[in-house]
DNA sequence: TTTACGTTTCGATAATTGTCGAATTATAAA
DNA sequence: TTTATAATTCGACAATTATCGAAACGTAAA
């Protein structure tokens, strides 16, 4: 992984509540949608992090600009995923050899 | 690792001077110790990075800071080396089963 | 014990970033 | 087709951070 990326997604996950963000959405599902809880995403930042809707918008921008995460529009509400392949990607980086 | 500490090495990470700092750190020693090279940091620095020494200090700071690395002066020079049990550790961490 | 050099501290400044409220857009339900 | 709700965009502001020059400090060599 090239350098800029690398640190690209360092500071996508440098931030407490954008860090948090990306773990709860790993926690809810491994490589699946949100399905019936589709609305889980905001609905997390309005309980446990103390943001509002358009910080939480930016966060999740931040995520998905760094390929952490992939976002879907799924009605009203946004769903996401974790992207494996960045996330491995950045594990084998630091299993420095 | 919790997640304060975590958001913290990511933030050290986050810099792409710092990050390059250590992987140069990194390269040159593993584990080891920076021997006759021990101005090497420093020098590096006046190089590859359009950085002050300030500004060197600081972000050697940071990575110590963050247990990326250990320093030690070592007579007029500073001599750095990974600290391999937080990069292992952030490696686990990625490999989110 | 001076001097020279590598490093750090301090204070300041510019750039970046996290956050918000208000306004806007998109979608689904009434 | 109006209305309500979820999410985004915009503009602003406060907090953080990267960087520097100048001054101070520590150590080794002269």
């Amino acid at each position: 992984m090239e350098t800029n990326r690398v640190v690209k997604v360092m500071k996508a996950l440098s931030n407490k509540n954008r860090f948090e963000i990306f773990m709860e959405i790993y926690k809810t599902n491994k490589q699946a949608t949100y399905e019936d809880e589709e609305c889980f995403i905001y609905e997390f930042m309005m309980k446990k992090l103390k943001i509002g809707a358009p910080t939480m918008s930016h966060h999740l921008k931040e995520l998905a600009n760094a390929d952490l995460i992939v976002t879907e529009k799924r009605g009203k509400n946004i769903i996401a995923r974790i992207n494996e392949e960045t996330v491995t990607e950045l594990g084998n980086l630091l299993r420095l050899e």
